[in-house]
DNA sequence: CGCAGTGTTGAAGCATATCAACTTGGGTGG
DNA sequence: CCACCCAAGTTGATATGCTTCAACACTGCG
């Protein structure tokens, strides 16, 4: 059930059985929801941590106009909420972008795992890390490069995240987002996004049909978004 | 001489005396810096992770075409780069923006910590949440926000985080960035940046002269900014 | 004294937003 | 089973925020 968790994982550093074992014991009650629905209210105070089993869900905040910017997503394997366990009170909203299958730690367990397995714990903060070094690479996209490369640095991200939890299939993934929630997540108009998609599929570079992105030119991507995965950290290192 | 970072971890919870002398313990070997050095370069291993004692520090990346997007500033009390403790691999530099006093931490003596005091280690875990937060705030100022917003947003979150660790006297502080940093802070091009600025003076909300940032009318400025000091997680709580 | 980095100003151009209309397709109730 | 309905996608026209370029002023420092 927590595969993509441990492939997550186990792509930054060896787990040990007993901690494989503990994650799976500690990981429960697992639970469906809808496209649109909210995983975890801004505000609240959840009592677990909440791990993606399958589905795709984002962050947000939104603005008193009722605009709203998505400042993280999160695919198979990703835990949405970890931060809330030190962090305690939830400065942001989680929602689901497509069904999404879901498993919670207590965050009793997260404790108790902290008082007593300190190199999961470092695994589990670094899974925080891996995080804002993400948000770090979506303030560089967002400040100094163009819309275009944006995109195209999102669609290189997403391609590489999902490689390691296996959601790839060739040279495509399934991506159930709406032009409108993707205008959140790139923080521009839906109609700019709709010309400048329009764009790279011209260009040869990937397509999006059927809740699906196929990349058809992965050199070219990656140059057009100055793709560098260093800050994905996917290399097995003791941590 | 960390009296900084004590105010920083201590106003997010109660520190025993018995974590406040390891902290003083492991925090050695004090070094400066002048304006514009690097502190930690890109790329780099370091094998310790550096506190800022004093001074303005920033992360930032350098895009092909040279231009540059900064993704934190950090003041007195901040680790600039607690995140490479697991993280190992710098994927950004951090640059000295004013004068710097800083200490380090070997990684070894954090590792011990998070063998024998788990407290803490959630503690500083908690800082580089904080961290995230921060960048989570810059993406939707970056995405959803004015410029001139952006800004508002930025000076209000100065203010709050240099307050934490008695750095303001009265309505000012010492904000001692050029404009083009200052731009490279927001994404956006100095012209705009210096124009932005005026009309904000203009209005009387805030002032910014001689290395001083003034806060001219709080309430004001909040509001432009939508301003909710709520991701800082500036209170006490058992964590 | 003179230079270099910073701040300031104006003009012109471009990227992106906004507004509005129209198309398309899947889902549903009559 | 068809009609229609609504959400999503697409397109064109217009408006504007922000960038770029270029020139000049200011100030601290060697």
């Amino acid at each position: 059930m927590i595969e993509a968790l441990l492939l997550n994982l186990g792509s930054r550093d060896v787990l040990s059985a007993e901690e494989e074992n503990r994650l799976r014991s500690i990981l429960v009650k697992d639970r469906h929801f809808a496209a649109g629905e909210d995983i975890v209210a801004e505000g609240s105070r959840p009592p677990y941590s909440t791990l993606l089993l399958d589905g795709f869900a984002a962050r947000y905040k939104v603005m008193a106009d009722g605009s709203r910017q998505i400042t993280a997503l999160h695919v198979a394997g990703d835990f949405v909420d970890l931060h809330a366990f030190p962090l305690r009170k939830m400065d942001h909203g989680i929602v689901a972008l497509s069904a999404c299958h879901v498993a919670f730690a207590d965050h009793g367990d997260l404790r108790a795992i902290t008082e007593r397995m300190p190199h999961l714990t470092r695994l589990l903060w670094l899974d925080t890390l891996i995080d804002g070094a993400i948000h770090r690479e979506w303030i560089v996209a967002m400040g100094r490069r163009s819309k275009r490369a944006q995109i195209a640095h999102l669609v290189c991200e997403l391609f590489v995240r999902l490689q390691v939890v296996k959601r790839t299939r060739g040279e495509s993934f399934q991506f159930p987002l709406t032009q409108i929630e993707m205008a959140d997540v790139l923080g521009i108009s839906v109609v700019h996004l709709n010309k400048t998609l329009q764009a790279l599929r011209r260009e040869g570079v990937f397509t999006w049909e059927n809740r699906t992105i196929t990349i058809v030119d992965w050199e070219r991507l990656q140059e057009i978004a100055e793709f560098d995965p260093a800050y994905l950290s996917i290399h097995k290192e003791p941590r």
